[in-house]
DNA sequence: GTATTTGCAAAACCTTTGCTCGGCT
DNA sequence: AGCCGAGCAAAGGTTTTGCAAATAC
């Protein structure tokens, strides 16, 4: 069965071989952001005919596409999420390490006024928040990430 | 004469060797984002004895102690530049890659919310803006940066 | 059939580190 | 003398690449 990632690379005009599969479906389970390491893993664990320089290859491929975008949490290795996840930002939690996700439009309208104001189009940007875990007793649980209309979910 | 970067090595404790004294008059001067390499390169200029594994160390030493800063604006290497720069962010233009640095009160309360909202204290944030100049007559002149109270300052 | 893709290992790249020597207190 | 910093070169971690063999279309 044909996995979503995978369609949208025969869309996109890619060769299908056995080792891309792999890493389209490894890829369109993911909720989270792995890095090529765990790419690595999970695809070898479906298919082990497969070596970390395709699994190399083929992110920077996807991400020429449009498919997956390469982020930066720091630690020195790029992590990977596919593009159609809607738009968001992320708030690494500087405790744990876990990420979460988010989105605001107000944000969003702040930061292409202030790019106007210097005399640029916004083409892009790139926002990460650290955080601590608020310890007041009025903390929300930031868990509650209603499926389909997502505002803010928990992943690694 | 004891520059400005010199004198918060010695503040902060640090013992001054020549090497050192060199790299905090190169950070002094420095009024954009250079990389470890460059650093050396200008560095190296005023005095070839020095090796670019210690700009590597010291580098790291002014970070640990808040007198420098680490980015990462893409490209695979980290940039630095002096913490007592204000508080501000950057916008890279995506044609030339020159930067442009700003800051915004409204955007910092707008992260600070969102931050809340999801339950979190801010620690800190990262903003990266990419943008393309504008090409509409109106667009004012980048450079108007009155020294000393500045709002955005291109760069490199 | 032919152009692409893969695996492997080696290289490239940025950064850190072990060790010895040099310099300052 | 004693310590800490510096230089050099080697090692470290991540990512890319050359080449021959395998594979998609």
């Amino acid at each position: 069965m044909e996995s979503r990632i995978e369609r949208l690379c025969v869309e996109r005009g890619l060769k299908m071989t056995g080792q891309r599969r792999v890493i389209a479906r490894v890829l369109s389970e993911t909720g989270d952001h792995p890095d090529v390491e765990e790419l690595y893993r999970r695809a070898a664990a479906l298919d082990s005919r497969i070596s970390i320089a395709t699994v190399y290859r083929t992110v920077r491929l996807l991400e020429e596409k449009g498919i997956l975008e390469r982020r930066d949490f720091g630690g020195g290795r790029a992590r990977y999420e596919p593009s159609e996840h809607g738009h968001h930002h992320h708030l690494i939690d500087v405790e744990s390490g876990r990420v979460i996700e988010f989105e605001d439009a107000e944000h969003e309208r702040v930061l292409a006024a202030i790019a106007a104001r210097l005399g640029f189009d916004l083409v892009s940007h790139r926002l990460e928040l650290f955080g601590r875990r608020r310890e007041t007793a009025s903390a929300p649980a930031a868990a509650e990430a209603p499926k389909g209309h997502r505002r803010a979910g928990v992943t690694r």
